[in-house]
DNA sequence: ATTTGCTCAGCTC
DNA sequence: GAGCTGAGCAAAT
């Protein structure tokens, strides 16, 4: 198990209708946002691993392998996500640890840590 | 809005 | 190994 099945993992996990940063993966996995990019450039499984749910953390696009930022935009749109101008509205965007845990929460992803004894 | 310094995985020699 | 290149970031200007 390395870093870059780390992040493919948590990225299988963040629902429709939803955004992550670079950042955000980053701190996560233990790495740098540009490591992140890197890994979704070699993403040998689109689709499975949702590689167009990864956005900047100003809540701009970013960039998109597999049919550039305008495919991109086009699919987080039909997700739900909602855009303001060719930024990603507040809303949807993921930015912090402690969001991205309640919203796996929310969605019934199992997030307990420590199973007291 | 633009510039500047920092980052690290992957590719090339 | 050493050197370059980005699907980036945050702080300062």
């Amino acid at each position: 198990m390395d870093r870059r099945d780390i992040v493919y993992t948590l990225l299988q996990l963040v629902p429709m209708g939803y955004v992550v940063t670079y950042s955000l993966l980053a701190r996560l996995a233990g790495t740098s946002p540009r490591a992140i990019g890197a890994y979704m450039r070699s993403n040998k499984r689109p689709i499975i691993v949702p590689c167009h749910r990864v956005v900047k953390s100003d809540g701009s696009l970013g960039g998109y392998s597999a049919g550039g930022p305008r495919v991109k935009k086009k699919l987080l749109q039909l997700e739900g996500v909602a855009f303001e101008g060719d930024r990603v509205s507040g809303k949807s965007l993921i930015r912090d640890e402690e969001s991205f845990w309640r919203v796996l929460e929310e969605h019934g992803h199992i997030v307990d840590f420590d199973a007291d004894p």
